[in-house]
DNA sequence: CAAAACCCGACTGTCGACTGGAAAGTAGAA
DNA sequence: TTCTACTTTCCAGTCGACAGTCGGGTTTTG
């Protein structure tokens, strides 16, 4: 493929920083790329593909060494051993826990809008959730990915 | 509000430990308690109610500044109720998205899956593969377990 | 009454995902 | 040619949310 992308034009088409490039590089989440003769990074579209699939993937609420994971699956081009497509399989399943939890998610908004409009808040307990939620609402999904991890594992950084 | 509970009993109480009790108290997210003579903090039940709150809304994605602002607000009797409906419509609606944006990384990942599903088995160098789920295992102690359970980092990422 | 369990403050360390800055080389336009 | 914008490597710092450790004091239990 024509690599002829410096790294700040792959930067700006895919929507990081260059800075964020050699990261991930460092990372192994992309790979070595070709360099000019005097040392520049060279890219072409296949790695802007990657790069946006990583921040898809990342904005999903998929940490960098998820996406590595992924990829290194991708990138493995058949031979896959059982237990790495089994890993696959159990993210698609992830995936469906997560939109039902989402859902149920959403459920409770529903339930707690009709209740905010019933009720002026008077109570100190309704006036916290009241501020809570105004809040979380400008926190994006990714309030309702951490709401759903706290679900499935009660306690996810490690049991004292 | 006879405070009779010791730091490790709080805890126990709230689901915490005791280093984020003070942690908490440091940012300001728990008011100073009372001390026994020798020192000892105390706390009461209204305290637990506090940090369980505090735990839940984590769980939900919120910063812990964020829960302190909330928690500022909700001392005060400030009642914050009158935006909030649109914003729960908002925000049941950015579910819709994230729901639309996982359900397209599933597919991406399905076709990830069935490409590797074709070519699995007779590869000669399934070694070099399963090296993933290796280098999980060495590297870094039971990163491969965490994928299995569907585990994933408790970092949610700010909001862009 | 001793051992175990708990608590204190102060400090350092960790982890993920970057970001900043220094010091130097390079590409392209005026 | 000089200016400016871009690139290189490398190392250090940041931020959030704790966890670990040290060297002590205190309280509980058996």
């Amino acid at each position: 493929m024509s690599a002829t992308l410096k790294i700040g034009e792959l930067a700006k088409r895919s929507g990081v920083t260059t800075k964020t490039v050699r990261y991930y590089e460092l990372l192994g989440l992309l790979p070595k790329p070709q360099r000019t003769d005097s040392g520049y990074r060279l890219y072409d579209e296949k790695d802007v593909e990657r790069l946006v699939f990583v921040r898809k993937a990342k904005e999903l609420g998929f940490s960098l060494t998820d996406v590595a994971d992924t990829l290194a699956v991708a990138d493995s081009q058949g031979a896959v051993c059982i237990h790495v497509l089994a890993l696959v399989d159990q993210r698609i399943e992830e995936i469906d826990e997560l939109v039902d939890g989402l859902r149920e998610f959403q459920q409770e908004l529903r339930g707690l809008r009709d209740q905010s409009a019933s009720k002026a808040g008077r109570g100190a307990d309704e006036a916290s959730i009241c501020a809570i939620v105004d809040r979380g609402i400008h926190v994006k999904g990714e309030v309702a990915l951490a709401w759903l991890e706290g679900r499935r594992s009660t306690q996810i950084g490690r049991p004292e």
